[in-house]
DNA sequence: TGGTCGCTGTGATTGGAATCACGTTATCAT
DNA sequence: ATGATAACGTGATTCCAATCACAGCGACCA
């Protein structure tokens, strides 16, 4: 397999595209000509921190699939509060629904860090699923996973106890961002204290004041703002319950 | 078309089934050889109010249609508290996108009045899908409806405006039970208001202290526990802003 | 039709997150 | 390295929904 993908010849400049394509799960289990037919077809395009995506009301057409670093998708409430629905990183793909109805984006998507990301439009995403057949029951696959995760997060929202709901976040985290480094667990936050706020639906300071608590339980231990060591995975997922 | 609806031969017992099939939009389409095709493989089914069509754990292996009557498909929090997931009434449906894995369900699901469905099993619907391909594209149209009314969701229930949550969910029922009579709105629900609650997330105490206010600002007349009368829908709607 | 039981409305109290305020720390550009 | 600037932590206070308690009403059955 690895030979295979190292024998494509169409290699993108700033990365490398068999493995943009391969690693998400959309495409990954495809044969090296079906891989070719998708490779041909994608656009590559790189964001920096802050930079919009889209705006809500832009006409969506196309697939964004996030090569590298995270995004954030979120909408703003009317007394102008963020709220964000999802937060996407390497392997991650947005649009996908959009491309079956002609509308507009109902929310924005923002860079989280400095991200590059591989785009298929409309047509190109429609030809695959023309000349790929089962790439239309993946499609399928991950919308089910998608309404079940939206499910546990209104699960997750609807919870009176903050703590549980921080917890899950940095399981979340931890799953998606965590490495272990001398046998200790550490997570790289893509996300300031706020964002995850504004995911949770609480306020900066609840969060700054859950995470000193887990602190001093020994559960986690803080570095920097953007990095929380895991004392106590243990703990911590007894919390989630 | 409703002549071709008379002309077919396998009617239902209890129900017009030509009904029961025409009337939900998966099938709505069909022309009157396919529709054939699906009638003959449904089953149905009635439950009582508060009967469970299924528990949290059970195998998925059935699409449910809601031809008359309503759902409630619900989690308990581990508090031991209701939280409402959907609300279904005639034409919905449930367990779609279960059938593409084999799995067991996240939740329970329950009647809140007397309640008559049709049902495909896994084998019988996946003929169909076989034998009707558009009809995949349709579940995907309906997966994208879905996930939209989650995403909304979410919104609504992180929303620290208890009364921008409850207009939102009374205009919600008002177009899927409402009905005009005498030039006046009228809601007759189908669950009570500690469900009303359980659906938000909030409890039964503010959620009746929210429609005393409502009622006080002239905007909606209680008749008793189940039905409500519209009087401003102007300012109900408002509210949800 | 009356009686019963569950559902509902509302007051009093409590609790906990939002808000406000401000000092501290991290991060980034130069 | 250093200063500027944004992000963060934390105390004091406020506000509002949860909780507790109970009376009134409604639906349903005998």
């Amino acid at each position: 397999m690895n030979k295979d993908l190292e024998m494509m010849s169409n290699r993108c400049a700033t990365c490398n595209e068999t493995y943009c394509v391969s690693k998400i799960s959309l495409f990954s289990h495809l044969d090296r000509e079906d891989m070719e037919t998708v490779i041909r077809k994608i656009h590559r395009q790189s964001y920096q921190k802050g930079e919009f995506l889209f705006q809500a009301g832009d006409a969506a057409e196309r697939l964004w699939i996030v090569n590298e670093g995270s995004i954030k998708v979120f909408t703003y409430t009317p007394e102008g509060k963020e709220q964000i629905l999802y937060l996407l990183s390497s392997g991650d793909f947005l649009g996908d629904l959009n491309l079956f109805k002609k509308n507009a984006y109902p929310y924005y998507a923002a860079a989280l860090e400095p991200t590059r990301l591989c785009t298929l439009t409309r047509e190109n995403f429609q030809e695959i699923l023309r000349e790929v057949p089962d790439i239309s029951e993946k499609v399928l696959t991950y919308a089910y996973d998608r309404i079940t995760n939206l499910e546990e997060l209104v699960q997750t929202v609807t919870s009176k106890n903050i703590g549980k709901r921080i917890a899950k976040l940095l399981i979340h985290f931890l799953e998606h961002f965590g490495l272990e480094r001398n046998g200790v667990l550490e997570i790289t936050f893509p996300v300031s204290r706020e964002d995850m706020a504004n995911y949770l639906g609480l306020t900066r300071e609840t969060v700054s004041r859950q995470l000193s608590q887990f602190q001093s339980e020994g559960i986690i231990d803080m570095k920097g703002n953007r990095q929380i060591l895991i004392r106590n995975r243990k703990a911590l997922e007894d919390h989630t319950l």
